[in-house]
DNA sequence: TATTGTTGTCACTCGATAGTGACAATAGAT
DNA sequence: ATCTATTGTCACTATCGAGTGACAACAATA
């Protein structure tokens, strides 16, 4: 449960942020941030407390320097699949239907951001305000790069509100529940028939557009 | 910030209950479930706290009476709109619609529904499981009562799911930040840009029917 | 080697929490 | 009026959290 403390080998400074920061994500991906404390996170890094005030003013401004560190949100690049060349020649209907599969997949593959997702629905603090900024710029960002045409006729910043928090609600859901609608959020079953359901929207509304 | 404990004026377990009930509601709107506790609750409802282990067996138990009291999921006439014959006369496309619309409604109107469905995303009690339960079955019911000639050829359950989740998030996470994805999830006007969004989904899905 | 600023440890205060045992006040019966 | 079970109050323990001041160990200088 407790990681003893090895006692600090060389004192240093710098390795020593590095341990609280790296405690922070252990802890968080471990216990959740109801466990996320001052003495908790000292107690993770081996290091006394009061070094957290020391060097980053407080949990707050040890969060905050987590926030910089961390790759807890999707690039751009893996949204569109690794290839953004070869994405931006999708057709249209193509690219919105892989634009969500790979926004799944980035999430389910990533437990710390499912962690500070439902944090965000609970409070506001230097981590989530972080998280907000990324996905915020990113998001808006990836539409305005590759639905550019789309915009005038079809709300891509609404149709693509919905799609991300319909994802990211139901990966977070599926931590803790089983059954959300009748469909299995645990097994790959269940995401198949949420990945067709999406499908079916994707191609009618490009139907829309002609 | 705390309410007087204005001592009893009639000796009555009933009355007392309903005070530790009606506390727990309280607390949970206007502070949040991280506010929540033995002590709190007591507080709020100006009682000692023995009560709460007499009276419930624990703050658990207490929860999971609340949960047997309470109003936060819209019941199927709410999601019909107060006349289900009505409803169930609309044309299918209508009934999608009308479906969505009211579930945002129902959801904004409830602030203590959404202080749970982010106490859902962080962990599972008595109440949650309360909410989850209710919820399952009547979205099942829902949609056995009113889109039964759907389900062979459309995944309404998957569906739902999708537009539950995204409804359900977008009403929480509005609570502490305002532009997801380019939206103002605070204003009236972002909020018919998602409507007018979902609108089209469903025409969308509607036309591939036939 | 002696000095000085840095790095880290320790021990403490203060406040809040969950849970419990002893006791006082009261209602409802006899 | 008296007794008794119920209802409610109070005081206490034990535990945990954040935050702080004093001090020891050390590294890099002079």
């Amino acid at each position: 449960m407790n990681s003893q403390k090895s006692p600090q080998t060389v004192r240093n400074r710098e390795e020593t942020r590095r341990r609280l920061i790296q405690a922070v994500g252990a802890l968080l991906s471990e216990h959740g941030f109801t466990a996320l404390g001052v003495n908790a996170v000292a107690r993770q890094a081996g290091v006394d407390k009061v070094l957290i005030y020391r060097y980053f003013g407080g949990l707050s401004g040890l969060m905050a320097a987590f926030g910089r560190e961390g790759d807890f949100w999707p690039s751009m690049d893996e949204l569109a699949g690794g290839d953004i060349e070869a994405f931006a020649q999708l057709p249209l209907e193509e690219k919105v239907a892989q634009f969500a599969y790979h926004f799944v997949d980035a999430i389910q593959r990533r437990p710390l951001t499912q962690e500070i997702m439902a944090w965000e629905m609970v409070e506001r603090n230097d981590l989530t305000v972080e998280l907000e900024t990324i996905r915020e710029t990113m998001m808006l960002r990836f539409i305005e790069m590759f639905f550019p045409e789309m915009q005038p006729r079809i709300d891509m910043q609404a149709l693509s509100a919905i799609f991300g928090a319909a994802i990211s609600y139901l990966v977070c859901r599926s931590r803790h529940i089983r059954y959300y609608s009748g469909v299995d959020l645990q097994s790959d079953a269940g995401w198949e028939r949420l990945k067709k359901a999406m499908e079916l929207i994707v191609r009618g509304i490009m139907a829309q557009l002609n």
